[in-house]
DNA sequence: AGATAACCTTGACTTAAGTCAAAAAATGAA
DNA sequence: TTCATTTTTTGACTTAAGTCAAGGTTATCT
């Protein structure tokens, strides 16, 4: 019993101190914040917040998938990220108080960790290496943001589905197939457009032998026209 | 002319001093700035930087307006944001050292102080509170991308110019009347649209009797249905 | 002022993508 | 496995917004 309860305290130590946000901090800091988390768990679908509602904190994710998403009143969504294992969310209500800019939801059971706001800024003070690691971040959401908002102005739905499969394609290294890791409903709403659109854009790049699909996993058939269509910059 | 030197140098101090960026330093750390810092004209058009050329600092402006943007192959441009005097951008490209992640152009005859960011990421290290305003600002631009991408995915351009109207109206206060600070091609390219469909959509309010168009100066006739279409959500 | 250029509007047309509805697959719980 | 729920696909249709081209307006420079 104890041991347990102590083995699951040394992972999340390390869960803390590989964090991009935690990276660096001295194991005692690391301690103290731990007593202070809290950890979280949601079934799937449920909702961590609404956008609007006040920014207490921020969540690093221990296990599961959450997306965070704006939605409009006619119901249509929009999903401006999602987080896995490691990751966190949130950062930019817990730093300035505002309310949360977007809501969060489970996409299957999920475990997180809690940190209140004031803990997190008291943090900061006491730690300028924190407040680098949050700049960071802050830096790659920012270059993120930019790039969304060129793929919804710029370009149509299926160039910014074949850029989602390159980025697949480059995450893991694998130029022959990926590994679809959100429902084709959720991808469509990462994507900026509904499911109806996206199986029609699955139909026709499998048609002209772009890609082909087996369950979850694309196969690139053609990475040179996916290319294309995805538009390449660099 | 001594004078004249002396007089404009205490200007641009009141100006670091007073921006975002600088709010708090030192006066001599900002003396020490005003020394290293280079201070550019730019004509009316002209380009600052492109996307993907080498972020090698970032740029306060002085004078004048400047318009950050993507373009895509076939030409079409979303203005990401437009600063105008005591505003700075590509603070990120400074900070992290990446390539800039959009291109910037002069909107009319420019002055602008360029920190190079050896400068600025010392500054950062020794003076802690930069690193927190630095936040403050990323945090803000964070928020501002997160509604962009609102507006271009869920919902349609008369709903977005009627939301900038509304953020005219709210920024001078005058709930009467605004006046357009960019000419109607711009504000198309920022409201992620071409400016015949925004010509057609300025029409269709006209005829609607929701605005009414002298020049530049757009009334606003019917604040109701403006904040209808721009989604007043709260 | 007059001329050149930049900008804006309008019309006719095309098209990407959304809507609605129904059927087909896939998923998951009993 | 079987049934029920959820997700995905497909078809027919609508619509917002883009394209292209022509005229009209406004601004700018000498």
């Amino acid at each position: 019993m104890a041991s347990k309860d102590n083995q699951k305290s040394i992972d999340l130590q390390e869960f803390l101190s590989n964090s991009q946000m935690f990276f660096g901090l001295p194991t005692d800091e690391v301690d103290a914040l731990l007593s202070i988390a809290q950890q979280q768990t949601y079934q799937k679908g449920e909702t961590i917040f609404w956008e609007g509602d006040a920014g207490t904190g921020f969540f690093l994710v221990i296990s599961g998938k959450v997306k965070v998403f704006k939605i409009s009143p006619e119901g249509k969504e929009q999903i401006l990220q999602v987080f896995g294992a490691h990751e966190h969310f949130a950062e930019v209500p817990a730093f300035d108080g505002q309310p949360f800019p977007a809501s969060a939801a489970a996409l299957e059971k999920t475990e997180l960790l809690f940190f209140p706001r004031t803990t997190f800024l008291e943090l900061i003070k006491n730690n300028p290496s924190l407040a680098v690691n949050l700049l960071k971040i802050f830096a790659r959401h920012l270059r993120r943001f930019a790039k969304v908002i060129e793929d919804l102005s710029l370009r149509e739905v299926p160039g910014r589905f074949a850029a989602y499969l390159l980025y697949l394609s480059d995450r893991t290294g694998n130029q022959e197939e990926v590994e679809l890791d959100l429902t084709k409903g959720q991808l469509a709403a990462l994507l900026g457009t509904i499911p109806e659109t996206l199986s029609r854009v699955f139909a026709k790049l499998s048609q002209e032998e772009i890609i082909s699909l087996n369950g979850s996993t694309v196969k690139l058939l053609n990475l040179q026209r996916l290319k294309v269509l995805g538009g390449t910059r660099e």
